[in-house]
DNA sequence: AGCACGCCGACT
DNA sequence: GTCGGCGTGCTC
């Protein structure tokens, strides 16, 4: 008897035995099995001969996928994430599937065929068939045109080419073959490698010497120093020796970019990239192509980490600090960290990219587990010049009259300018000058934001919104006021104090739509804009040539937060702002408006000194014991009730007690946002300096969790969580 | 997760 | 008298 022990996508950490006596099914085949009352795709994880359970029990495999098995590496990748997780290995395999194999009706796209004229077929004249075959004298004539043609151009010659094709197959006139997966239009060679600087040629030199065996290393160098440069140089050397390079980056508006640079520069080689705004089909097909190897530059967003690349020889992650590799529901990967094990798993050097490196890559690299490479700023890019804008010496107006001035100065010169503000909306918050009510959403432990524009408050975590009061409805004042700082009201700030400015906001209320983000992208570049006004979706990736001068506002608020990397991400949010000022000839200017000067961090940020930065940094956390030096989990749960909530954390917490070694567990406190759509957060934090130990301790007290989870509660373990 | 079975309230 | 609420139990 054979068996198949299958992984399959329920909430069950076991594996299902199945018969499959008719073979065809390996380690890694994809195949179809009846579950209780209905079907599901699963993936073969072992082959057995016997079962635990009666023969009786066992029910059969249906059908294998008519799709290759996933390879051992993949296996390998699933199995670690599962273990590492904690999530079973079935919701681990099928949710890096494309969604397409997931269904058990999945059927490959019938191929197209395209037709050919054999020898005898290409001596036949037209005009010796039939006068009145008028159809198939054209459908002759189009095939001796050219190589080849496919169905659709042969059905548009003439109606009945579909029945003409079959018949001259059968006569030996013609010949059929598969259309090729439509290779992505290439484009013309217009970019030549730039010469490489001799810092950069050495770091090229220094990381392709230690191609075939793996290592990873920190690639730290500011914006505009050249680090795409040196990913693509690095990745003509793999291709050169026919390996296929993985590059991954944070956000899916930031791969056409670099997908373009990529195919400027390898003209007819494939470049497959792969993110979540892909259709089901279209996943599927550059999946195939990455899978089969065909494809030999892969991008992609974080989930592009598991695909399984046959001739896998470099992977690069771009920005390697950005939080957007971090999956924050289901499986809670960190990408760079799933690409880490895979480089080592794979036995291939990893490059990871930055200008303002998370502190754990910046210990690694620190402690010579990364080795580190730095790319100083090129000669020809200055780098900007950054001022402080004290507030107070400048009244409490959106915009100090000094940053004002520095706008004017841009729009008579005819630059662009950027306003960046993290907030959207009007103003955070509407209170009554009377009584000190604020606008509460009913449903979340937030404010209503309000947004002027189309006049309603809205709960920016749950999306609730409603009609702005006219009235307190607590005392009835009519003076309710907005207070503080939306990307709305610092654009009518502008536009009252900069008359005839060209003043174009960027928040996700005005890029809702799926090509709006282009659209605007379009508008900047053709100058139609003189003033930018912007959250953090501004604040990567693009840069404007025309942009000289970078005001942020509101940075403040990233300096008290309760989150201990609120700082890090402050600082690295203003670095990444502060390179899109000036990167073409004219050197750029960036002010930012703050009320604390002094901060060691905007100290950092005015000498653009990362090291400083993170000498301050590390020092915190390492005498409050918080990460990069003690490895962390969190368990998250929800429910209707808040006591429902807290009795399951101390309940977990007390389990948690008994079991630690080495394990500091903490108490059961509220969430930050403590109330979402209606329900109760709370988490339990547990850390220990060890990563072995946190695991160890994991893989204990995660079985435990769950029983007595009936009662409506819903809950996660985040390990590794990057937001507390 | 699904999907069934199973025992208690307001409706054709 | 039935439709249907979601509690609990199982799925190779």
């Amino acid at each position: 008897m054979k068996v198949a022990r299958i992984a399959l996508d329920v909430p069950i950490d076991e594996l299902f035995d199945y018969i499959c006596d008719d073979a065809g099914v390996r380690v890694g085949s994809l195949v179809v099995v009846p579950f209780g009352k209905r079907r599901i795709v699963g993936v073969a994880v072992e082959l057995a001969s016997s079962s635990k359970l009666p023969r009786e029990r066992l029910r059969a495999v249906e059908r294998s996928l008519p799709i290759a098995a996933l390879p051992n590496s993949t296996m390998a990748l699933a199995a670690f994430c599962s273990r590492y997780y904690r999530t079973p290995l079935g919701q681990v395999l099928l949710s890096l599937l494309p969604t397409a194999l997931r269904r058990p009706g999945f059927a490959p796209a019938p191929p197209r065929w395209e037709f050919r004229l054999t020898a005898p077929g290409a001596t036949i004249d037209p005009d010796t068939l039939p006068a009145r075959a008028s159809a198939a004298r054209k459908l002759l004539a189009c095939l001796k045109t050219q190589p080849f043609v496919d169905l659709h151009t042969a059905r548009a010659v003439t109606g009945s080419a579909g029945r003409l094709l079959q018949r001259w197959q059968q006569d030996g006139w013609v010949e059929r073959r598969a259309v090729v997966a439509e290779p992505e239009r290439l484009l013309p060679d217009r970019m030549v490698a730039p010469e490489l600087t001799a810092q950069q040629s050495q770091i090229v030199a220094q990381v392709s010497a230690g191609f075939g065996r793996y290592a990873a290393w920190l690639l730290h160098g500011v914006t505009g120093s050249g680090k795409t440069e040196i990913y693509l140089q690095l990745a003509a050397i793999a291709h050169a020796r026919n390996l296929q390079t993985l590059v991954l980056v944070p956000e899916i508006n930031l791969t056409p970019q670099l997908e373009t640079r990529f195919r400027e520069r390898f003209p007819g080689v494939e470049v497959v990239s792969l993110h979540s705004g892909l259709g089901e089909a279209e996943r599927l097909a550059r999946w195939t192509r990455a899978r089969s190897g065909a494809a030999a530059l892969v991008l992609g967003t974080r989930l592009a980490v598991f695909t399984p690349l046959p001739r896998l020889g470099l992977i690069v992650i771009d920005e390697e600090h950005d939080a957007s590799y971090k999956q924050q529901e289901g499986l809670r990967y960190h990408a760079r960290d799933v690409a880490i094990f895979l480089a080592r798993e794979s036995g291939v050097p990893i490059v990871l990219g930055s200008a303002t490196p998370s502190l754990e890559t910046t210990v690694n690299a620190r402690s010579g587990r990364f080795g580190l490479l730095r790319l100083s700023s090129r000669p020809s890019a200055q780098p900007p010049r950054v001022r402080l804008i004290e507030t107070a010496k400048h009244g409490a107006q959106t915009l100090a009259e000094p940053v004002i001035e520095q706008l004017r100065a841009r729009l008579e010169r005819k630059e662009q300018s950027l306003v960046f503000i993290n907030r959207r909306g009007y103003a955070p918050v509407l209170l009554c000058s009377e009584c000190g009510w604020m606008s509460q959403c009913p449903r979340c432990a937030a404010r209503l934001t309000l947004h002027l524009g189309d006049g309603f408050l809205r709960c920016h975590y749950c999306g609730h919104q409603e009609k702005i009061a006219t009235a307190c409805p607590d005392c009835g004042n009519q003076d309710l006021r907005g207070i503080g700082q939306g990307t709305q009201r610092v654009e009518q700030a502008l536009a009252a104090q900069l008359p005839g400015a060209r003043i174009l906001r960027v928040d996700s209320d005005t890029t809702r739509r799926k090509d709006s983000f282009l659209a605007m992208d379009r508008r900047i570049r053709g100058r139609e804009v003189d003033v930018l006004v912007g959250t953090q979706m501004l604040a990567k990736g693009h840069h404007y040539p025309q942009l000289t001068l970078v005001v942020v506002l509101g940075a403040d608020f990233g300096l008290f937060s309760s989150d201990f990397r609120a700082a890090e991400r402050l600082f690295q949010q203003l670095m990444q702002v502060a390179g899109r000022a000036g990167r073409a000839e004219s050197p750029g200017e960036v002010l930012v408006q703050t009320q604390f000067p002094a901060h060691p961090l905007y100290q950092a940020l005015l000498h653009h000194d990362f090291d400083a930065f993170a000498e301050v940094i590390l020092a915190e956390r390492m005498r409050a014991r918080f990460p990069p030096f003690v490895y962390q989990a969190v368990l998250r749960a929800e429910a209707v009730k808040e006591a429902a909530v807290f009795s399951f954390l101390r309940r977990a917490g007390r389990e948690a007690a008994s079991l630690a070694s080495g394990m500091t567990v903490y108490e059961p406190v509220p969430a930050p946002m403590a109330r979402l759509a209606g329900r109760y957060r709370g988490q339990l934090l547990v850390q220990s300096p060890k990563r072995v130990t946190l695991q160890r301790f994991l893989a204990q007290w995660h079985p435990r969790l769950k029983p007595g989870t009936s009662n409506a509660v819903r809950w996660a373990l985040d390990v590794d969580p990057i937001e507390l």
